[in-house]
DNA sequence: ATGGAGACCTTTTTT
DNA sequence: AGGTCTCCAT
């Protein structure tokens, strides 16, 4: 174990006071490259020399990464079983062990279920099925959406539809029924002895609301409470942390309210913003010198994160080198944006001998990587898109976590009716339907129906009911070796057993899916040989060091991970392409933020209030600063959106970083004078040959793309016409008819056309996304 | 039962 | 454009 001066000779002023605080609340405000997860870990290792008992000390993350971590460095600084013990994983994580362990209480088994958010959606849309809604009116998101902001606020279903000014406002969008839903969606839920990701918060809130023995008991446990990225958190999870703390006020939490980008999930920034009015005697400590970044780029963060009114004063600042300027470009087409942006970080790999993996290239909508794909692909540069859909998601994954979790608890009736029927055992649509309808007629759980059909009259034929008992009869003869097999062996035997590997080899197309199932048996291998993790028994405190590595084991583990292969990401050498918001809390040496148009960053759906507005900033902040070197801002001029070709204006942000931090010059002026100027020079005066050629094999998808619109005329004669441009009376110049005055537009957006009569050739009627039309000087 | 055509809809997404 | 969902035809 390290030496408390060690551990204290490796910080600055700000992190000392941060770490050695340890008593009382603490609000940590951990400017970006700041040192905040080395200010946590260093701390948590602090009160370990302190002697503080490891299991005293709780630590919540929002990521399974951020936890892995920290655990993984606290183990690096203090080393043995204390780090181990130390109780530490995200907010799902932590409860989600606690309600199974408490959950009876609630009504609920230890064999608690948990349904991700597709499970949610199934379930939302068997219901509204149900209730003969119109699926159009009641998108399932929008539902969901309703369903989980209501949880996160600690609204109960019953309450929900008890409140005036809600079911108001669902009744004004022609939604009267959502409450409805909410109550039996949750019926549904507790039916399956299944909690949503929103429930283990909401839960674990009644459950320290209602029982005060339990509220005491964790009050006790948990004498530290660490919180991690507090400005992402809900009311939920504030209400959560507030009760745990109440006893001891030992509170710690760390954050950056300038990077709070998740209130659209209902992380609520007020709670930073109101620490010091829930905690009076809390100290705050600032952490203010950035280690990541040159000073142009902290700089013009600073200056634009000003522009917000929600915020907690602080100054950041670095005495890193001052660094290259802001680099901001002008593309004629996201596709030359791509090009550049390929052909930019070719060079600089040939002049600096830049890895790859020292480049990422951000942008606001994950629609948006394509074009770069593709001009990644044709320079021959690796890159790795992080997006889509995670390892659990499949859908091969999810089938055989759906035996695995039927195994486990019978009533689980998503995981029922995702594999009732695959693979195939001719147990068909018709089927499941009587069953269900029956098992609500008797109100029992499909379960029963299922595995006794008799019992219940169920309106089937013989030999349907006979497949029915036999799927039962599959199904407990895996139940009963839960506590005899480990979970790598009953996990290899499911995948046989109930066809599902079979159906995977008889269709060569699905040879990824094969291999994925087969990944996921090796991570149950890994689990099972694992020596276990110190645990304790929630009930007694009693602490366990080892259990038996049974299946329910692992998937409790499983439930709630997200990330698989990072071991793997770490030393791939590849360019990386990803959202702002997946960004965050990485850094790279060479950053490119690409899109920085209008409607796009900020997003067009976020313009409606200031609130919003002040959310895209801070994305933006966040995008900023995770550049260690150099930072490049694209634009362009026209963009592919939602298939059609779309004109772009400059985004408002660009004109809020001073210009003393930008390589080019950029003119005061926003919206229609800024759209034709040329952002060029510099390092990126080069200009590329738009149809790049190389020797390569095509593109994927090598369709010829449609030819952009970037008409040379256009600087000479005026500069192109946006489609607020056009009105009637419009002066126009059209490269083939000519000079024309607008008689009249009709549409709107990309459909928009216009009656122009031109001079020389007489009235015509034009698409406007395709007429390439220029506003005469 | 199953698949193909067409309609529809697009932000971000730690769990 | 592209993915997803629905519905109809086979």
């Amino acid at each position: 174990m390290k030496e408390v001066e060690n551990i204290l000779n490796e910080l600055n002023t700000a992190q000392q006071e941060a770490v050695q605080c340890i008593d009382g609340p603490l609000m940590v405000i951990a400017g970006a490259g700041s040192g905040k997860t080395r200010v946590l870990t260093y701390r948590i290792a602090y009160m370990l020399t302190q002697g503080i008992d490891p299991f005293r000390i709780l630590a919540l993350t929002f990521t399974n990464k951020a936890a892995a971590e920290m655990k993984e460095r606290i183990f690096k600084l203090v080393g043995g079983s204390n780090a181990k013990s130390v109780i530490m994983g995200t907010f799902h994580s932590v409860f989600y062990r606690i309600l199974r362990a408490e959950g009876d209480k609630l009504g609920y088994t230890h064999n608690l279920t948990v349904y991700d958010t597709d499970d949610s959606k199934s379930v939302l849309r068997s219901i509204i099925k149900e209730m003969n809604l119109d699926p159009k009116v009641y998108v399932v998101n929008t539902v969901l959406s309703r369903i989980s902001s209501a949880k996160s606020s600690l609204l109960s279903a019953e309450e929900y539809a008890n409140n005036h000014e809600i079911t108001q406002i669902d009744a004004a969008n022609g939604r009267p029924h959502i409450a409805e839903i909410f109550i039996r969606y949750n019926r549904r839920l507790k039916n399956s002895d299944a909690m949503d990701f929103d429930d283990l918060l909401y839960y674990m809130n009644v459950l320290l609301r209602d029982f005060p023995e339990v509220l005491y008991k964790y009050q006790n446990r948990f004498q530290y409470i660490l919180v991690d990225e507090y400005q992402d958190t809900n009311y939920a999870q504030y209400m959560i942390i507030k009760k745990l703390a109440a006893a001891h006020q030992n509170i710690c939490v760390v954050g950056d309210d300038a990077q709070s980008i998740y209130a659209f999930r209902g992380a609520n920034i007020q709670n930073i913003l109101n620490f010091k009015r829930d905690y009076p005697t809390a100290r705050v400590v600032k952490l203010e010198q950035n280690y990541r970044s040159t000073q142009n780029i902290v700089n013009a963060a600073n200056a634009i994160i000003k522009n917000n009114k929600d915020q907690l004063f602080k100054e950041v600042w670095t005495s890193n080198e001052e660094g290259d300027r802001i680099s901001i470009v002008q593309s004629a087409s996201d596709n030359e944006e791509a090009q550049f942006v390929a052909n930019t970080i070719s060079d600089y790999k040939v002049n600096y001998h830049v890895d790859n993996n020292q480049f990422a290239i951000l942008y606001r909508t994950n629609a948006q990587s394509r074009a770069l794909e593709e001009a990644l692909i044709k320079r021959r540069i690796p890159y790795k898109i992080y997006a889509g859909v995670s390892f659990y998601k499949r859908k091969e994954i999810k089938d055989i976590l759906a035996y695995f979790r039927l195994t486990i608890n019978h009533y689980d009736e998503e995981s029922l009716r995702r594999v009732i029927n695959y693979p195939q055992r001719g147990i068909g649509a018709t089927t499941v339907e009587k069953v269900i309808i029956c098992a609500r007629e008797h109100k029992v759980h499909l379960w029963d129906v299922v595995d006794n059909p008799d019992a219940f009259q169920l309106d089937v034929n013989t030999a349907a009911k006979v497949k029915l008992q036999e799927f039962a009869t599959k199904i407990k003869s895996y139940t009963a070796m839960l506590q005899t097999s480990n979970a790598y062996d009953l996990g290899k035997h499911i995948a046989f057993n109930s066809g599902l590997i079979d159906e995977l080899k008889s269709d060569i197309t699905e040879k990824e899916r094969l291999e994925n199932v087969e990944e996921l048996l090796d991570s149950m291998k890994e689990f099972t040989e694992k020596e276990p993790e110190t645990s304790f028994n929630e009930e007694t405190g009693e602490i366990i060091t080892e259990y038996f590595p049974s299946l329910d084991r692992y998937v409790e583990n499983v439930a709630l991970l997200i990330d698989d292969d990072q071991e793997k990401e770490k030393d791939l050498d590849a360019v990386k392409l990803m959202t702002i918001h997946a960004a965050k809390g990485l850094e790279f040496d060479y950053v490119f933020l690409t899109g920085m148009e209008e409607n796009l960053f900020p997003s067009s759906l976020a313009l409606n209030t200031r609130q919003e507005l002040e959310e895209e900033r801070r994305l933006f902040y966040v995008a900023i600063t995770r550049a260690k070197k150099k930072l490049t801002l694209t634009h362009c001029k026209t963009r592919y959106k939602f298939g059609s070709l779309q004109f772009c204006e400059p985004s408002q942000f660009l004109d809020e970083i001073p210009e003393c931090y930008i390589k080019t010059t950029k003119k005061a002026s926003a919206g229609r004078g800024a759209f034709a100027q040329q952002r060029q020079g510099g390092l990126f005066s080069k200009s590329y040959p738009s149809t790049f050629t190389t020797n390569l094999k095509p593109v994927a998808s090598a369709q010829p793309k449609p030819k952009v619109i970037d008409n040379p005329l256009a600087a000479q004669v005026g500069r192109p016409a946006t489609l607020e441009d056009i009105e009637e009376d419009t002066r126009v110049y059209h490269s083939k008819f000519g000079y024309g005055m607008v008689v009249s537009t009709e549409g709107e957006g990309p459909e928009m056309k216009a009656i122009i009569n031109f001079d020389t050739v007489g009235t015509k009627t034009l698409l406007l996304k395709f007429a390439k039309l220029i506003i005469p000087n």
